[in-house]
DNA sequence: AGCACATATACGAATTTAATGATATAAAGC
DNA sequence: GCTTTATATCATTAAATTCGTATATGTGCT
């Protein structure tokens, strides 16, 4: 009978919370594990953008591009503001900008590199 | 009619490049946006694992994490090493290291911070 | 060879996610 | 108040992901 011994000396108290934890960020990540969202975030790590101008980089339809921003609201990787008609949307928080240069280090910054 | 003005100056090649590096970061995003995966790979970043201890940390079923390792192989997250009949799971590279403090940075310092 | 243990794979069912087209709301200007 | 522009939401369908169970493979031991 094999023990589930390193789960108990975990202690339930400290597991239970990395657990926590770990779905906290499972679900920020599940909102960036997305080409398009993804894009949409470096996009607006430079500035904030409208979303005609959003649409206009990813050559997306308006509805699909509304509705992945529509889920970076909910998952608040992202905030909006209003002036006029239009509507700018801006990162929310250093959090989201900290994984975001953390992704841009591993993955774009090889590419930049070379270039030099 | 509305001119797709930013998607023509940002130039075909460029964006293109972006678009690519997207693809591949919203890959592997999406083997690490996944509860019990991010678990994994937490527990990995400390030290290499057999199956047998990832399953008891966790509490899940064999076949399951055995599934959830597939996935992270296929990714080239984790990486192998057989000794005798078990088999030793351990993070594939410092690329997947460094995503991973991030994401430690920003959900898991500060639970830190807080106890001090 | 035969058995037991550790791990991997296959496959269908259930769930989640994404794209599309259509429609709705809100602000601005006439 | 009507029209245009900007954005959001909804419903439907298509596709991808996850989960559970069953089965297979590989290794060491006797």
């Amino acid at each position: 009978m094999p023990l589930p011994k390193l789960k108990e000396i975990e202690g339930s108290a400290e597991l239970e919370q990395m657990i926590e934890k770990a779905r906290e960020a499972s679900d920020m990540l599940k909102a960036l594990s997305h080409e398009s969202r993804l894009l949409l975030l470096c996009i607006l790590a430079e500035s904030e953008k409208s979303v005609t101008e959003l649409e206009q980089f990813l050559g997306e339809r308006q509805s699909t591009v509304s509705q992945q921003l529509a889920r970076l609201r909910l998952d608040r990787l992202v905030t909006t503001r209003r002036d006029g008609k239009t509507i700018y949307y801006s990162l929310a928080n250093e959090d989201v900008r900290k994984i975001l240069t953390a992704v841009y280090d591993v993955f774009c910054e090889p590419v930049r590199r070379r270039r030099r």
